[in-house]
DNA sequence: ATGAAAGCGCTAACAT
DNA sequence: ATGTTAGCGCTTTCAT
């Protein structure tokens, strides 16, 4: 029983300036100022104006004005995955990154379009610069992107050209942390859980093995995973199955510690009795299992907001530097 | 270090049909057709068009299409909340809901512009059609849509107008669902955890205690409380301070549910031994809480495919009834 | 199979 | 304080 606006049109089609002015007996310019607020309208004239717009039911059409004004007053935001449903509610881009640019851009209102990377790459939406989030394994997503000469900002791990733009937390910060907190529960077989390929996990990584250098703690394993809790389970229900003996787990995301301490849990093994785990996002859940998670936690919408601003930064031709977020660690239980 | 595209431009302006056309000696006209694939144009010219204007890095200017074709190919996708950080971690349905409608647009061809309600009433975006999230406690977000009258459809449950389009889960059969978990556990006296201003909650109460009718249990208790784990905690918390004596929870929500359980924890109570617990909506965490949690389940992505099929229906004039999808009940531990 | 003209709705630039 | 002119880049319509 839908009606839609159907192109059927009793004459009722939107109205257009042109449409008020004659009405009015202005010229179209002048209702165009006035709906704009410039100052050189007569106060009168503008309330007129308005007014009549509002009666008439007018609405901006805002492609003409795009294409008089040569920009679009958006940002595209490009999530650099297939949209899969499994994935998008395992990766780590969750909503808070989203709800932190939507919050920016509208403060300065600007529209936000959401794409995958290849339906960008198919047909580039009309955007004035681009938010990347995640640059994938190699830097498909950014060539992509850069290909269009639109302004962009990314978020994820520092490893591109050096002009690139790139907010961050700082990964590396964040493994340094987890091996502090292993290291002073005399955990010393340790395992890392991620998929080191991508960018923040190699940093998350390399930050850990850092600060164990001179102690007598060092990552004995080091399993590439998913960033799902089935991935963790699997990774180390293999290693408990081939004997694999550990005493501390650092995981690059918390799905894959909830999962790993499940897989420990189901063989017996007690958490953080025999076993510490470490997760990182702090997400949602982490407080409520059992036992509540020790993690890493980032602060998801501020890099969201960061990111948001240095690329309209960039589309005002302001230039804009990259930044790591710094990262806290919540010790729980695990 | 960024420079963007800066206007200063030695006359690397980017081309345009006009451009292409010059370059060539042909019309702008056979530029259109031939990167539009139009079949009147020669295969050998439309080759030679093609070539050049990748040669010259043209890029299709949307905006100018959309003014001359008088559609945006964009629908936009409306958050019926503040952009505020706590809930858009704490409910997850965004992400997924989102997930299910970003794959159908994208084989649709379609872009997707998102934003909340209050820029939407502000400055509503060019587009087509608008999928809007979550109703509200009254109709004011349905109702500002209506006003730039656009064809929309709505997540959420169909309490409004009968005309509109409403896709969402079947509330009251997954509240039927929990009332059979919780009979066929010999629970009697039962607690609804949930905000029934909410129209889905509303239905999952409803239901809940419509399966209870003629039955020896009964609902002793509803208590409004956010989405949230800690307005799940410090409702069950304040009940169980006040001495109310229960054997059943049903959450509206996951979230509200693990809260819930903790608070009945924290008070040497145990699930399910002393109270059985149900929640809603399935989420990521579920499986992995202590006690794994048996939950109702709602398909989010598949509700964002239909909602974006429903809404390219009714910009193509095709109309679309509304939709109750169906759920389930996940018996696991609680 | 290709082209010329017109115009979508808006606003910048230059009058008045 | 208001108006006139022109044109953003594209595609529809009507020739040829």
């Amino acid at each position: 029983m839908a009606n839609g606006t159907g192109p059927l049109g009793g004459g009722n089609a939107r109205p257009t300036m042109a449409d008020i002015a004659r009405e009015l007996g202005v010229a179209k310019i002048t209702v165009s100022r006035a709906l704009s607020d410039s100052p050189t309208v007569k106060e009168s004239t503008r309330r007129l104006i308005r007014d009549t717009a509002e009666r008439m039911g007018y609405r901006l059409n805002i492609s003409a004005r795009n294409l008089r004004q040569q920009r679009t007053r958006t940002i595209a935001v490009v999530i650099e995955m297939a949209p899969s449903h499994d994935r998008l509610m395992s990766e780590p881009y969750p909503l808070s990154l989203l709800g932190g640019i939507m919050q920016e851009l509208t403060a300065a209102g600007q529209n936000m379009v959401l794409t995958t990377i290849e339906l960008f790459a198919q047909h580039p939406p009309s955007a004035d610069g681009v938010i990347l989030l995640g640059q994938g394994v190699h830097d498909d997503a950014a060539a992509a992107i850069e290909a269009t000469g639109l302004p962009y900002v990314v978020w994820g791990a520092a490893h591109g050209p050096p002009g690139r733009v790139v907010v961050g937390s700082d990964n590396r910060a964040g493994g340094r942390l987890a091996a502090d907190y292993l290291r002073a529960r005399r955990r010393r077989a340790l395992l890392f859980l991620g998929e080191t390929q991508h960018g923040e996990v190699e940093d998350r990584l390399q930050g850990f093995a850092d600060a164990l250098k001179g102690s007598d703690a060092a990552v004995i394993d080091r399993i590439a995973c998913a960033f799902t809790a089935a991935a963790g389970r699997e990774a180390v229900d293999r290693l408990l199955a081939e004997g694999t003996a550990f005493d501390g787990v650092f995981a690059a995301s918390d799905a894959i510690a909830m999962g790993a301490i499940e897989a420990l849990q189901a063989r017996g093994l007690s958490v953080p009795g025999d076993v510490s785990v470490v997760g990182f996002d702090d997400s949602p859940g982490a407080a409520i299992v059992s036992p509540k998670l020790t993690t890493i936690r980032q602060d998801w919408a501020v890099g969201g907001e960061l990111l948001a601003k240095k690329v309209l930064d960039l589309v005002a031709g302001k230039g804009a530097d990259s930044r790591a977020m710094g990262v806290e660690l919540v010790a729980r239980e695990s």
